[in-house]
RNA sequence: GGCCCUAUGGUGUAACUGGUUAACACAUCACCCUUUCAAGGUGGAGAGUACGGGUUCGAGUCCCGUUGGGGUCACCA
């Protein structure tokens, strides 16, 4: 199995799904997984690409057997440097008959293209080349001529595709042009560079995206006019913009470092990204990636291209976040503070800790665990006026003034003294605990949402508690 | 436009080789629980399986046609 991406500067969700797909077919099967750099487009060659690619890969828990940083049996594994190998196969293929020099300009080509535009015919190359002759070719070569190397497509025969997701797929090689397979750089073209590639690595699953699918029968000519043992192919089904056109840039974010630098856990990235578009028979929708392994088949791919729908995304990453050991979401708090506001004053373990207990059911980020309870780590600097107008009432003042006198007496106070002081209180005077429980809340904390009051109130300690009481209460007015 | 792929609630999917009122999850709404907010639980609304034919006792599942969507037609991958 390979994913063999082009290194454009970051990598796609798409990819990355293409990328789980061969991982998760490679590790159930026992077999190796390889990462090759595509780069034989020296136009679109991206500074650092393949570091940031690897990079990424390597985040999100997806490694591979073989790789340019790690040698195998198979490298090189970039493409750029494995030219004099086309090279070699290009001229078998012209030797044979199966491919042919072509020296046409550039601007030829654009005219062939307009003419056969206008009179709405079939794009594809005239094969003006192949009527050059033995000398004439020779000349050319000798003069240093620009040209390329073109497949020899004959008419009239039929190619038959079984692709493991989509069966049986049909095509007329009168449709098929004459594909460049070396270009007037010396570089080879996708097209051959996959096929030879794929060959010497023992490829024997190809799996790639849909957009893959309609050059499929060149690969198949290739192969064959090598004389090579065609591999198994798998194509995937697009990912989709909610307007259902391929997902792109413009509707959102694409690139999984983006995903990661929003905060989202590479756990829920990868559980997602496979449920889009392959699922499980009893629909389960929680999985760790070696569950994945393990229920992974390519018969089970869907085959229509699916919506990449962030609000599930947003789910699964709050499902696998509460999943996690306190230990984990510790050190990732921490990591969280450093890049907060809070950098120079982050608080010691312990209190973390409890933190992270009290509010976890409450988090889907692990930045949230610090946005959605500042009240935590600075004093409120402000009262929830819907709140005020709700909860405080006209003995606000002294019931909580009568807790912070209970709560006074009370020698080092645990979670159950907090609340043994409230309801005490409630019961003395026939009162609900709500009329204690809100004020008391919106005291300490500045608002009327968070955790349960005692924990709160335990976490924050008694000697914060009764401080922000008695502030509270030369502030709070109504 | 040619060729190819594709079509189940708003979204992701399920439904063994055709056989009960089309299931689950996300989102949404209500209720319960907790005198908060979440989480959790229960229930509701939401598709008669793009549409039209056909085969069959019976079709989301098979066949034909139509329509919609997508991909691809580069010296890009």
């Amino acid at each position: 199995m390979r994913f063999a991406p082009s290194p454009t500067g970051y990598l796609h969700v798409g990819g990355l799904r293409t990328a789980l797909y061969n991982y998760l077919f490679a590790k159930k099967n026992n077999g190796k997984f390889v990462l090759r750099i595509e780069d034989t487009d020296r136009n679109r060659l991206v500074e650092g690409a393949v570091e940031k690619l690897i990079e990424t890969l390597k985040w999100v828990g997806l490694d591979y057997d073989e790789g340019p940083d790690k040698p195998g049996d198979v490298g090189p594994y970039t493409q750029s440097q494995r030219l004099d190998l086309y090279k070699k196969y290009a001229e078998k293929l012209i030797a044979d008959g199966n491919a042919y020099y072509a020296f046409d300009t550039p601007e030829r080509l654009q005219e062939l293209r307009d003419y056969q535009y206008k009179n709405k015919l079939q794009p594809k190359y005239d094969k003006l080349a192949l009527k050059l002759s033995k000398e004439e070719i020779e000349e050319k070569l000798a003069n240093g001529e620009p040209h390329v190397v073109r497949l020899n497509v004959r008419s009239g025969e039929k190619i038959k595709l079984n692709d493991i997701i989509r069966g049986q797929v049909e095509f007329e090689t009168d449709i098929i042009d004459d594909q460049i397979l070396i270009k007037s750089d010396g570089f080879p073209t996708y097209h051959l560079a996959n096929v030879v590639d794929d060959y010497l690595m023992g490829i024997t699953h190809v799996i790639r995206g849909e957009e893959w699918l309609s050059s499929t029968p060149k690969h198949i000519l290739l192969y064959k006019y090598l004389g090579w043992e065609l591999p198994e192919f798998a194509h995937l089904p697009l990912l989709l913009n909610p307007d259902r056109s391929k997902l792109s840039k413009r509707q959102g974010d694409v690139a999984v470092e983006d995903y990661r630098a929003k905060g989202y856990l590479k756990e829920a990235l990868i559980n997602f990204v496979a449920l889009l578009g392959w699922s499980t028979s009893d629909n389960r929708e929680i999985f760790e990636m070696n569950e994945l392994i393990e229920e992974f088949s390519l018969e089970r791919v869907h085959k229509a291209g699916a919506i990449f729908n962030i609000e599930k995304l947003n789910w699964l990453n709050a499902e696998h976040l509460r999943k996690k050991p306190a230990e984990e979401l510790l050190s990732m708090l921490k990591e969280e503070f450093k890049n907060s506001k809070y950098a120079d004053s982050i608080p010691d373990d312990d209190y973390l800790l409890l933190i992270i207990e009290a509010m976890r059911e409450r988090v889907s980020f692990v930045r949230e665990y610090i946005e959605k309870c500042p009240y935590f780590y600075e004093r409120p600097t402000g009262y929830d006026e819907a709140v005020i107008k709700k909860r405080w009432k006209d003995d606000s003042q002294e019931l909580l003034r009568e807790y912070v006198g209970r709560l006074k007496r009370i020698e080092n106070p645990q979670k159950e003294d907090y609340e043994k002081i409230l309801v005490e209180i409630a019961e003395e005077r026939e009162i609900g605990k709500g009329r204690l429980i809100h004020p008391l809340r919106l005291a300490v904390s500045g608002v009327g949402i968070g955790p349960g009051v005692y924990d709160l109130l335990f976490i924050l300690g008694k000697d914060e508690v009764i401080n922000r009481i008695e502030t509270a209460l030369t502030k709070i007015s109504k």
